[in-house]
DNA sequence: CGAATTTGACCAGCGC
DNA sequence: GCGCTGGTCAAATTCG
């Protein structure tokens, strides 16, 4: 399924999330993702209708407490909400698993015998940026991030101790768990590297293990795996808080434009896959800034056309832009469309 | 050559 | 206490 992760897609979840946010399910919203196109209200309303489901998630977040606990992160957002849009990854695809259960997903797996087809795989043909939107602020667990650098740190250096490796469901930080339409998969400003997959019990479609390589010191985190129940929807959950400001470009980060595959549509094996890729994808294909946009509006919960707040170091080379424009012409627009729109979805 | 992805193995938490 | 499952690590591989 080759997605057009494009801003219009971010715009949709969060419309979608809008128009269904009268529910606390994140679920229904992005399944009613493609619903939403129709309805243009504030993104934010799109992000504040997006709870964190929790599924197996022991700590809920449904309004409350971790709203204090965001606060910091996400001042105008409803904490409780948020959207994430992984684009760029197909958490479907791994391995062989997959492949059994694959009957729902008759566009994915297909090439089992094919690696990676990562990034692209998913998304779309302009590659998808990685992307996810989401609002991640820091999941309210500043403390935890150092922690956990350090622990692994440690564990590298000297057998554990005590807590080598807290990352059991105990001492796992807050999570935040959005469910994303394949369209919306992707699109967040951050630089993903998938660091593990793994069959899931229970579900057809492995889980994909993502970590923010835009900083080597950043402990978010993010898995992405593909709903069982509806397999055009994706189950992203986002753990831990990045430690650095948000790339300026998705490409800032070195080599992570690694185009794997392309030319292999969606390999079950490759589910997710290069959230890099995409971003550098979506880079190029101009959407970058507007998905930044997008991403920035979720976060700030303003969706206002206030761009410039933002991010300090996200800054916008107009020439770049316009390269952009002239190279992707229709798609740029679209995307500024998109960030526009979602300014006013 | 550097960086990302793949994939098997290891380890810890949880349930029985 | 044991086994299962999930999460992470790290070597090997691939790619720009």
């Amino acid at each position: 399924m080759a997605e057009d992760w494009d801003l219009y897609a971010v715009v949709r979840s969060c419309t979608s999330a809008a128009v269904n946010s009268s529910r606390d399910s994140a679920v229904e919203s992005s399944i009613n993702n493609e619903n939403c196109g129709s309805s243009r209200e504030d993104p934010l309303a799109c992000l504040a209708s997006l709870t964190f489901e929790e599924e197996d998630d022991p700590f809920t977040f449904k309004s409350g407490s971790l709203h204090d606990s965001y606060k910091p992160f996400l001042p105008k957002v409803d904490p409780t909400t948020m959207i994430a849009t992984n684009r760029g990854i197909d958490p479907c695809s791994s391995s062989s698993v997959h492949g059994g259960s694959s009957g729902q997903l008759n566009h994915h797996h297909e090439h089992p015998s094919t690696p990676a087809a990562p990034a692209v795989g998913i998304g779309s043909p302009l590659s998808p940026a990685s992307a996810s939107i989401l609002a991640f602020g820091g999941f309210g667990n500043q403390q935890r991030q150092p922690q956990q650098q350090q622990q692994q740190l440690q564990q590298r250096i000297q057998p554990p101790a005590q807590t080598p490796r807290s990352r059991k469901r105990k001492n796992q930080p807050k999570r935040n768990v959005c469910h994303v339409t394949a369209d919306n998969l992707s699109s967040d400003p951050w630089a993903w590297r998938k660091y593990g997959q793994k069959p899931i019990k229970g579900s057809p479609y492995p889980r994909n293990y993502y970590r923010c390589s835009s900083s080597k010191g950043c402990s978010a985190r993010k898995q992405v795996e593909r709903s069982n129940t509806d397999p055009n929807n994706f189950i992203v959950t986002y753990t831990g808080e990045h430690t650095h400001p948000k790339p300026t470009h998705r490409n800032s980060l070195a080599g992570s434009t690694r185009n794997k595959q392309q030319p292999l549509p969606i390999s079950p094996t490759t589910p997710l896959s290069a959230p890099a890729d995409a971003a550098a994808a979506v880079h190029n294909a101009g959407e970058d800034e507007s998905v930044d946009m997008a991403f920035e509006m979720a976060l700030d919960g303003e969706t206002d056309d206030d761009d410039e707040l933002l991010i300090p170091n996200v800054h916008v080379d107009e020439d770049l832009f316009k390269g952009y424009e002239e190279l992707v012409g229709s798609s740029v627009d679209s995307a500024a469309t998109g960030a526009a729109a979602s300014g006013g979805c």
